[in-house]
Formats: structure tokens, sequence, C-alpha cells
DNA sequence: ATTGCTAATGCAATATTGTTGCATTTATAA
DNA sequence: TTATAAATGCAACAATATTGCATTAGCAAT
């Protein structure tokens, strides 16, 4: 059930191969409702009875970022499936310190202020990272602090 | 001449002792040009006959951390000394990719902007943070791209 | 100064995370 | 169906980080 032919597209496109290895990763990344880090895939998919080497993964979750298709999310450690495709602004991401929830989002106007701020003091900025920890909505109703 | 002064009464202050490997820490940070990781500060303090154990080192750079005197950049893994100190809106760093130059800032009126947004989808920001990496004014002036 | 107490450090062992080179396999185009 | 280059698996290793416990040393009180 999970949506990767909309990934695998990206795969071809750009000539890359679609293979078993990368399809398993894309999976496990679309059922996540966190981050997940390398060896928690390699876990999870054993759990399935689909073995994966985790240098593979580590290759296959480096390919993915580098076209966009997932993100590091460098607070946690793990990586997601990207939400957004192509937008306006960089990926930003609000991740809940409670449960662990991952929001991605984007804003055009705010990255802009961002490199305009940066470019005061002569930097040219290249790439945002933005992350946000606090409490989700979720978590804000279902419980104080 | 390394200023590590005000970083040792807040430790007083705070009601942690000022010890031998936490000066040694701070003052590697203080004359640090770019962040640098934990193995990297016991490399540095070998060179200067000041052996620190490895785990002192993650441990002083927590306690640090905690109290904001110094920052993890996460886009680079290493540390760095704060700055700024207290001051309105988080901490923020554009990291130059080509000399690893560091540059900290603030900007409270971002950050409102951007706790803002995340409000909208219900989330409480509670904690920014935003890393820019790109190329710093010496290396644009110093050479192309 | 000296002493006592507790925080802080060092050490050893181990866990986690990430990388490299090379042989083998497999996706894709012809 | 086959050729071939890309991708994977394996093995070894490098780098980074954590834990428990014995020892040391900072600091307050004398």
């Amino acid at each position: 059930m999970s949506q990767i032919h909309s990934e695998l597209q990206v795969l071809r496109s750009r000539g890359y191969r679609v293979t078993e290895p990368r399809k398993r990763v894309l999976r496990v990344l679309a059922e996540a409702r966190s981050p997940v880090s390398p060896y928690e895939i390699q876990e999870i998919l054993q759990r399935k009875g689909e073995y994966l080497n985790h240098v593979t993964i580590y290759r296959v979750l480096d390919l993915l970022c580098s076209l966009n298709l997932a993100h590091k999310v460098l607070l946690v450690g793990g990586f997601v499936k990207c939400t957004l495709g192509e937008c306006g602004g960089c990926h930003r991401f609000a991740v809940c310190r409670r449960c662990g929830a991952l929001r991605e989002y984007a804003d055009r106007a705010l990255c802009e202020e961002e490199s305009a701020l940066a470019q005061e003091f002569g930097f040219r900025t290249e790439q945002h990272f933005s992350e946000f920890s606090g409490i989700c909505s979720r978590c804000i109703t279902s419980a104080g602090s």
C-alpha cells in the first residue's frame, strides 16, 4: 500500500536503476511515523524477512537524499521520506520531543529573509537547515507539558 | 590569552566546579577558528601536552552546551564556543563549506516568525536549530565558486 | 594550612555509527 | 537472450559515543 511510485519514477528519469533494496528502503520510509536511522531500517526490514546489508542502506539513503526524495533530520539523526516534493523554500522540520513525530513544511518568504540576513555579513547561503524541537498538537492536547 | 573568564564565572555561579579539564576544553574552543569535534579537541590538547580522556571531553562539552556556553553545530558535527551570550532569538550558524569558518548570529524577529509559522499547525516550538551552508565573504573574494 | 566530602575525572570495556575495497549479482538496453 | 555497467554484499575497519566503577581533586568548613 505504500506510495513509492513517484519516487521510483524519479529514480528512473534520472538514470538510476529501480532495485529491490531501493524499493525496500523507500517502503520503510513511507511507512515510518518518525525519522528512522539506517540501523533501524535494517531492523524493520529484518522483521519483514527482508534482509539488507547496512552498507547498502547507507548508500540508498545517500542517493535518496541527493535526489531530495528523503532528508536527514540532524536533530535526531534519522531519515524521513520527503513529503513536499518540489516547492518554494527549503524544507523545514518540526520534531516533537515527546512522541518523536515529525512535520515537514516550507516557506519561501522565510527562506529569503534568512538568506538576506546572512548576506548582511557577506555570506552567500546555499543550503538552509532549519529544525525545531517542541511539542506537536497531538501531544499538547493529550497531556500537559 | 584566551578569554574564558566569563565562562568560568558562569560555571561557579551555577554551582559547578572550575576544573582543569573544563578550562582546557574552553581554551581550545576559544582558540578554534571553526567547529571542533571531541576527538579533535583531544588531539589539539595532546599537541600542547595536555592529555584528557575523551570521555571527559564529552562530558565537559555536554555541560557547556547545557549552560549555553558552547553549541553543537549539527551540520559539521563539531562544537563551538558561544560568541553571543544571552540575546534575543535563537543562535544561528552560517558555515562556510569552503574554509569551514563559522559565523554565529541571532535575530529575534526571525525566530518569532518561525515559531508563528509552526504554530499554524499546532506545534509549540521550544528550540530552534538553524544552520546555513554556503560561502563566507572571505572565500567569495579570494576565489570563484 | 588541613581535612572531609562529593563532584569530577580516568580507565576499561563496549556499543553505536559510518566508511572502504573488492568480488559477485542484477537491472536494463541492445 | 545476452552483454555490461551499475548496484549490492561481504569483510574489515575507522570513527564516534556511552556506561560503570575506582580514583582524584575542587571547594567549603574548620
